[in-house]
RNA sequence: GCCUCGUUCGUCUAGCGGUUUAGGACAUCGCCCUUUCAAGGCGGAGAUCACGGGUUCGAAUCCCGUACGAGGUACCA
């Protein structure tokens, strides 16, 4: 196909149809890993881009591999990371009902449209001897294909199945000779040849259409203009070409959007090695730094740009940057990009996002039970305040910040003994440091810290020496937000505690 | 087995015949800042552009093979 070619399709589509409408038609099989939200985001934000629609529409003729509660699970994932849906189950639209179950008859008046125009026939062949085909051609090295042997029936022959009542189901009947051209915004054309396909089930013993015909049916009734979808699908794209011309339909425009792979190089599997949207929503990712992350699997503006808003991508967003050779995720990489993106977040907005994490059991990442503060957004802001910049996830908030809320610290006491030190020293460093602060009229950072390291010039001390145990001491931790900060947040009567509690620790 | 798609630093990528001593980001290493940890700044290392042939004055960029990887090969999507 030509430029020029591309070019006019693109116009009448777009010009002559409206504005451009793409789907997101997952199945209801399980729930879903981010992978497949790429795809769909892809969809989106060229929809959002060029003022088009998303469609979202449930695949469901697997009825029985359908499982409970799915179709909850994409809504809310797009939800989540705010993908909003023109049309779709519960906001309903013109081009309805958006599960195929219920879309049961327009594929059975199609198929038996093609039985009628020539380009489809009823096969009687029980799994049985399909099964016993298949074995004789794997044991033949032959690719596994069906024989045809229902579409060389003659008309008594079907009669006569018709009479016994033998169960039936209807095959597309392939072109035996010839090739089929994919075009391929992506890809280019890409040329199969005929006798490589096979006659695919049109229309199943349950009365349900397979995604061959379904998709295809739908996306024309559907007037879906671009069709992206995982690459998974180009072998079996010929077919869907052949469908369009039996059916007279003009092909919508393809963009087979490589595969995002997991660590083990394999496609992101549900069952293997991707985990569900939903793990990052309760590790404590930002929706908005997913939203960015997955734009940028496959996608690239320029050579140096990977920071965008929403507002941004779908500005910059075009659908001939999407590359064509499928990546591994890089669980680093998006884990860099949330921290950047909770830095980003305004203080109130990080405590109004981060509270419910915290609150959350303590088995599930939350607080721990003991602690004896109330988590009040104003003590819970003067303490993010100090680990803003050091999250990088929401999740992670609850155990950096545990000390702030306990009553009782614990932790192994000789951290107290800073490098150079022992324990005697370090009971005199602590024994002074807990007399300094007795004094100390205005409990504020700024005047705590002078004075501290006044001490530390006194005891003929390091800083890190003296501020390393006194950290430890009231935090239990070696790694902690600045020292004086921390003592003026934690307040005078717990900072005391905690440093007599560390003086008999010592002694 | 057969069919198809893909192949630039460890990872994600820029590159669409000359501006390239192949650019950026994550990760990594070093230095600076510094009371720790981060964040930030600076810098380093890291890619014979999978390999082999062509085409061309000139190729990471175009063509053909090979290798490797992935996907498909169902009354699953």
């Amino acid at each position: 196909m030509t430029q020029t070619d591309n070019l006019t399709k693109e116009s009448i589509l777009t010009i002559g149809k409206g504005v451009p409408r793409l789907r997101f038609a997952p199945s209801p099989t399980g729930f879903l890993h981010i992978g497949a939200f790429r795809t769909a985001l892809f969809s989106w934000l060229y929809a959002r881009h060029t003022s088009g629609q998303f469609i979202l529409r449930i695949e469901d003729t697997d009825t029985a591999r359908t499982v409970e509660g799915a179709v909850d699970d994409f809504i809310n994932g797009l939800t989540w990371l705010g993908m909003d849906v023109d049309e779709g189950p519960i906001v309903g639209g013109p081009y309805g009902p958006y599960y195929q179950v219920q879309r049961k008859a327009l594929y059975q008046q199609y198929a038996s449209q093609l039985i009628t125009s020539g380009h489809a026939y009823r096969c009687y062949c029980t799994p049985e001897r399909l099964d016993a085909m298949r074995k004789a051609q794997e044991a033949q090295k032959l690719p596994p294909r069906y024989d045809r042997h229902c579409r060389y029936l003659s008309d008594e022959e079907h009669a006569a199945n018709e009479a016994a009542g033998l169960p039936w189901i209807v095959r597309f009947a392939m072109p035996l000779e010839g090739e089929t051209v994919v075009p391929d915004k992506l890809h280019g054309d890409m040329v199969f040849k005929n006798t490589d396909l096979d006659d695919m089930v049109i229309l199943k013993s349950n009365g349900l259409a397979p995604y061959h015909l379904a998709h295809l049916v739908d996306d024309h009734l559907m007037g879906i203009t671009h069709v992206l979808r995982g690459e998974e699908w180009i072998p079996s794209a010929p077919r869907h070409v052949q469908l369009h011309k039996a059916l007279g339909w003009e092909l919508p425009l393809y963009y087979h959007v490589p595969n995002v792979l997991g660590k083990d190089k394999k496609k992101l599997s549900k069952r293997r090695n991707a985990p569900s949207w939903s793990e990052y929503q309760e590790q404590g990712f930002l929706p908005e730094a997913v939203f960015n992350f997955l734009a940028l699997l496959g996608w690239s503006y320029d050579d140096k740009t990977e920071l965008f808003s929403r507002e941004e991508l779908i500005r910059a967003f075009t659908i001939d940057r999407i590359g064509i050779s499928s990546g591994i995720y890089d669980a680093d990489k998006l884990l860099w990009m949330n921290g950047v993106y909770i830095r980003q977040l305004p203080l109130d907005e990080l405590v109004r996002r981060t509270l419910p994490y915290m609150e959350r059991p303590e088995a599930e990442g939350g607080l721990p039970n003991s602690i004896s503060r109330p988590l009040d957004v104003e003590y819970t802001t003067r303490v993010l305040r100090l680990e803003h910049e050091r999250l990088k996830t929401l999740g992670e908030a609850a155990h950096v910040v545990s000390f702030f809320f306990e009553d009782e610290i614990s932790y192994d006491t000789a951290l107290l003994i800073q490098k150079g030190m022992d324990a005697s020293r370090t009971r005199n460093a602590l024994v002074y440091t807990r007399d300094l602060l007795t004094y100390i009229q205005d409990w504020d950072h700024t005047i705590i810290e002078p004075l501290m390291r006044e001490l530390v010039a006194t005891l003929g001390l390091k800083a890190g020496q003296l501020f390393g145990t006194v950290r430890t001491a009231i935090s239990g931790r070696t790694a902690t937000p600045p020292l004086f900060e921390m003592m003026e947040v934690l307040g005078r009567d717990v900072t005391m505690k905690r440093i007599e509690q560390a003086i008999i620790y010592v002694s």
